[in-house]
RNA sequence: GGCGUCGUAGCCAAGUGGCUAAGGCAGCGGUCUGCAAAAUCGCUAUCGUGGGUUCGACUCCCACCGACGCCUCCA
């Protein structure tokens, strides 16, 4: 079945063709690396793994690009504050951004470009766009004239005259030197804030502006006209609408076909951002004991374009689900009865839980209602579990794995037995037989200390890892 | 002021103009078990409020209440 996905510029869902047949261009508006990445970042940034994974998942190669924002006003304000040149700044907070995507198990894109990198290709562009009459100057400063741009809002589905009225008494002191309010600025003249950061270019000594970078970097890794383009939706606008006049200006083709922004994720009722103070990184969760999994399931388990209002309640839910998906994994993998009467119904099961999830995930990434499809799956597969065989186990695991290619989120490496406990287990087997029941009880209380929880089934002793 | 999203059980959360309103977590009761655990069965929702359209709405329209967001750096 085909793809359906919301484009915020139509606000309708509509079928995704790539431009290149199975290949997918994709451009994720990366972190500003001024601070560590906060829990609502990261919810952006999987929400975009789970979109590139069900790509893969679908065949799709996915090529992605990711910015690293290196420079800005909090970057250079930053970086003075702590005597740091921006480079040996910026660098830490990439490193730890890098580190934190490892531990939620985001697939790497294929390339994350800092934006100082890349500073003549943005030259260039604003160099066009200038002579085009698109861009003017003032004060040293560059800015982009977006009366200039027919299209200008038509991503935020805003007009030029609700912009000026919106932005009445919210003007900047700095910006008076701009023709229009919402004009704005391509590149910056070097000013005392700035410190040692600036570039000597054609256009003068200063630094880009923040939207250009996203323009400049993802028409050269992706090309003109590219597919996707995603991020938060506090991105719509001014960033990408911005994107939009300065690319379109500049080739006078379409820039992205399919935007997609993930909604936010609120602390307490509350959007988190670093402004409003009330921010949760990664390592705080991780310090409270929650696991990697968990953390990373309580933030793909529900549809990206939803509010999540994010709570330590929602982990707990989450770990407890995935206990609950990893045990059954376990179960599935120690079945040992050899034959199995009822393969054909398990695969019908089976068939019907993949196409569930993935009718789902075809309607925009509801991962939620995908969800819903394996655990119906497994409850029908839980009532039958006494008659399954190990071929079944197998058929059960392989679903369920790739399942995962896309929720990365499960662990199907418990059972590795180690001959000691297997002698535990034996030993105990045999007290139970003599009903010597005090012993056996001491030796499961032993092993659960050593974090091996037992269970006596019917087929026998199932064990895991607690 | 302009634009927009949302309000479904104790918590979280899908979904649909009309069959029993998915699923997860938690709780209670039963089955199973030497006891547990797991599993399983049962129970827990007049879908924010008030109107309207319709043979029929939780689903469409209007109003209201409430929450949140964008219009300014922000995922």
């Amino acid at each position: 079945m085909s793809l359906y996905l919301y484009n915020t510029l139509t606000r309708k869902k509509e079928i995704f063709i790539p431009i290149k047949q199975n290949e997918v261009s994709l451009y994720t508006c990366g972190p500003t690396v001024y601070n560590y990445v906060h829990i609502g970042n990261l919810r952006t940034f999987l929400f975009e793994d789970i979109l590139v994974r069900y790509f893969k998942y679908k065949g799709y190669k996915v090529r992605q690009i990711m910015n690293l924002t290196d420079v800005d006003d909090k970057t250079i304000k930053n970086s003075i504050v702590h005597g740091l040149s921006l480079n040996d700044y910026t660098e830490i907070y990439k490193q730890a951004f890098f580190k934190d995507i490892e531990i939620l198990n985001i697939t790497p894109a294929e390339k994350y470009p800092s934006a100082t990198d890349h500073i003549s290709e943005m030259v260039k562009m604003i160099t066009e766009l200038e002579k085009k009459g698109l861009a003017y100057r003032s004060d040293g400063s560059i800015y982009f004239k977006i009366n200039t741009f027919k299209d200008y809002g038509k991503l935020a589905h805003i007009d030029q005259e609700n912009l000026r009225t919106g932005a009445s008494g919210r003007v900047s002191s700095d910006e008076y030197e701009k023709e229009n309010i919402n004009d704005f600025v391509l590149w910056k003249a070097h000013t005392k804030d700035d410190g040692e950061v600036f570039w000597e270019t054609s256009l003068g000594k200063g630094r880009p502006g923040w939207h250009i970078e996203c323009s400049a970097m993802s028409m050269k890794y992706l090309g003109e006209t590219f597919d996707i383009h995603t991020g938060g939706v506090d991105n719509i606008f001014p960033h990408h609408e911005n994107e939009i006049a300065q690319s379109e200006g500049f080739t006078g083709k379409r820039f992205v076909n399919y935007w997609l922004h993930s909604e936010f994720l609120n602390i307490k009722g509350e959007k988190s951002s670093k402004s409003k103070g009330n921010v949760i990184y990664l390592k705080d969760l991780l310090e409270e004991g929650f696991s990697k999994e968990a953390i990373r399931f309580s933030l793909i388990q529900y549809h990206y374009r939803s509010k999540v209002n994010f709570s330590s309640d929602i982990i707990l839910q989450s770990s407890a689900t995935l206990d609950n998906l990893n045990h059954f994994i376990n179960r599935c993998q120690q079945i040992t009865k050899e034959h199995s009467d009822i393969h054909e119904q398990v695969q019908l099961i089976l068939n019907k839980g993949l196409k569930g999830f993935e009718d789902s995930m075809d309607d925009d990434l509801n991962i939620s209602s995908g969800l819903g499809s394996i655990f119906e799956a497994v409850n029908e597969l839980n009532k039958i579990f006494d008659q399954l065989g190990k071929g079944d186990g197998h058929s059960i695991i392989d679903f369920l794995k790739q399942i995962d290619q896309v929720l990365g989120v499960l662990n199907f490496n418990q059972t590795i037995l180690e001959e000691d406990i297997k002698k535990y287990i034996d030993e105990r087997n045999v007290a139970r037989k003599e009903k010597d029941f005090k012993k056996a009880d001491q030796i499961r209380d032993y092993l659960k200390d050593m974090g091996i929880l037992l269970e006596d089934t019917k087929e026998g002793v199932v064990w895991k890892k607690i």
